[in-house]
DNA sequence: CTGACTCATAGCCCAAGGGTATGACCTGTT
DNA sequence: AACAGGTCATACCCTTGGGCTATGAGTCAG
């Protein structure tokens, strides 16, 4: 009992709210109206709530079904992002365009430039291949792929860059941690005098934060930036993030962000290309769609 | 082919970068090794890709398993808020603390809350119902909630109030829409002669933005915000919607905000209670971690 | 009163995913 | 050298969730 609702049954939510009738959305999903039916009431058993208002008219959400249809289409959006970006990492061979990213572009930003980039050149595929900045810019001196995206603080030899985001690191705490109720800010040196949940040697993050603060205590060393925030989450301890690792958290106060003293701990996000060369076709519309969205 | 890859399959892939062996997963799951083992297998052969590196000693991700492996937990944590929020929904009648709010802070910020107060009471039950600003008034003074969320700009009498979240309005367009590239300021006149998506009558987001502008020309009325929210990023028009709506939008470039000048579109999100009577109990705490997550 | 729409129920069927049993492989120990 | 203990994969069976078609109940408009 109580399994998780599957994904496909939150897309018939959605729609049934959008379209106004189980059969309408039905027909969108491409299945049968008393399939949809019976989803819909699985659903409805699942979450134990009442979603739809059936009637001979059709069907419309009631205010718990619009709420439960909000945040579904909030999970619904992440797993878009999620396959936009395994489309684009699978790429590689045959992709019409490729590209290499560091991981915070990779994970935050790329999807959504990738996505708004085919919504123009309908059926482009795209490949991105993740790595650290400095081998996106081999891969892009190569010529291997048509651009890269980069999170050092200098630019490479070689090759033309132009900025397409800024991104900020961030100490954040759960909020019940007492760093939660300061009143003044952090100092640099209390914060590298405090034991952190921190990603692995050679991540772009603990390179900019080491260099930031100097040598940092570890408390919990992990592979992943969201495996750092989920730790943080379940109250770990402190950490420092990039902020567009964190952001919807901080939103809905899941976690909370302590502010430091003396610290500049912005970075920017560069796209960086051959210099020389001029950058066309699909590689310039996606440069332009990424500077377009930073401002 | 190419079906979504289910929510469990996704949560192993997460637990095998946390755990390090697919066998030691699949017991955190509850199920046996070899399903572990063919689960993912499918979900490598669904994404096309590969994502986990087997071996004797146990498995470690792929590079490309880290990047699916922060994705797909970001969309586990959009379904832990959905979860937490349909419990909350549910409750109503035996639930040992009861709350009301507004669309708004229903949907963004009262899952993070009672997932957060529930970290600390466990095994809390918590009801939450939604309504407009004026119903949640209602509700606070006839007892039948514990605490209330509105977000209306003045406080109903007869209640005492305490702020606990600021929110904005934001004119939002998609990236390719003009009014992207803008170099000044809208002015106010410009928004209330344009089309816009918008909320239907009554609705909080609605009414701020009528009370700011005057009268507004509907392109599209629609029933929910994120249904709002959809139809800009596909292009229909701009909208004016709440930043705790979008901002992750705006993150990653789906959508682009479009400063206005001679507009205040700010607002207070503010918790309500029974004038005179002090609060106690879990509605105190679950107060204290509003306003804490708030600052 | 009939046609057109809504949704629900019944019965059938397939395939996805669970479990157990087993085997291949590697490593460290005896 | 052989074995114990860990890894993961394969083979097999079985249950069930969710798909389909066919049908019926209900409502509304012409």
């Amino acid at each position: 009992m109580s399994q998780p609702p599957d994904v496909e049954s939150l897309r018939l939510l959605v729609l049934v709210g959008e379209l106004g009738s189980l059969g309408r959305a039905a027909r969108a999903l491409d299945i049968s109206q008393p399939s949809a039916s019976k989803r819909m009431s699985t659903l409805e058993r699942r979450l134990r709530l009442e979603l739809v208002e059936r009637g001979p008219g059709g069907s419309s959400l009631t205010t718990a079904g619009r709420v439960v249809s909000d945040w579904a289409r909030r999970v619904l959006d992440e797993l878009d992002v999620l396959l936009t970006g395994a489309e684009a990492l699978r790429g590689e061979r045959d992709a019409e365009l490729r590209v290499a990213a560091s991981m915070t572009v990779a994970e935050h930003l790329a999807p959504g430039w990738i996505a708004e980039l085919r919504r123009n050149a309908d059926g482009l595929y795209v490949g991105l291949q993740v790595t650290n900045s400095g081998t996106v810019a081999d891969l892009v001196r190569r010529s291997e792929v048509a651009l890269g995206f980069i999170e050092s603080p200098s630019v490479p030899p070689g090759l033309n860059s132009r900025r397409v985001a800024a991104d900020r690191l961030a100490v954040v705490v759960a909020p019940h941690h007492p760093w939660s109720r300061r009143r003044r800010p952090l100092t640099a040196a209390e914060l590298a005098a405090t034991p952190l949940v921190v990603r692995e040697l050679g991540s772009g993050t603990r390179d900019t934060l080491e260099r930031a603060v100097g040598a940092v205590q570890p408390l919990l060393e992990l592979g992943s930036t969201t495996a750092v925030r989920s730790a943080v989450m379940n109250g770990a301890g402190p950490a420092v993030l990039s902020v567009l690792a964190v952001q919807a958290d901080l939103a809905d106060g899941r976690l909370v962000e302590v502010p430091v003293d003396g610290l500049d701990l912005r970075r920017s996000l560069r796209a960086v290309w051959p210099s020389g060369r001029k950058l066309g076709g699909h590689a310039a519309t996606l440069l332009a769609v990424a500077v377009r969205s930073s401002q």
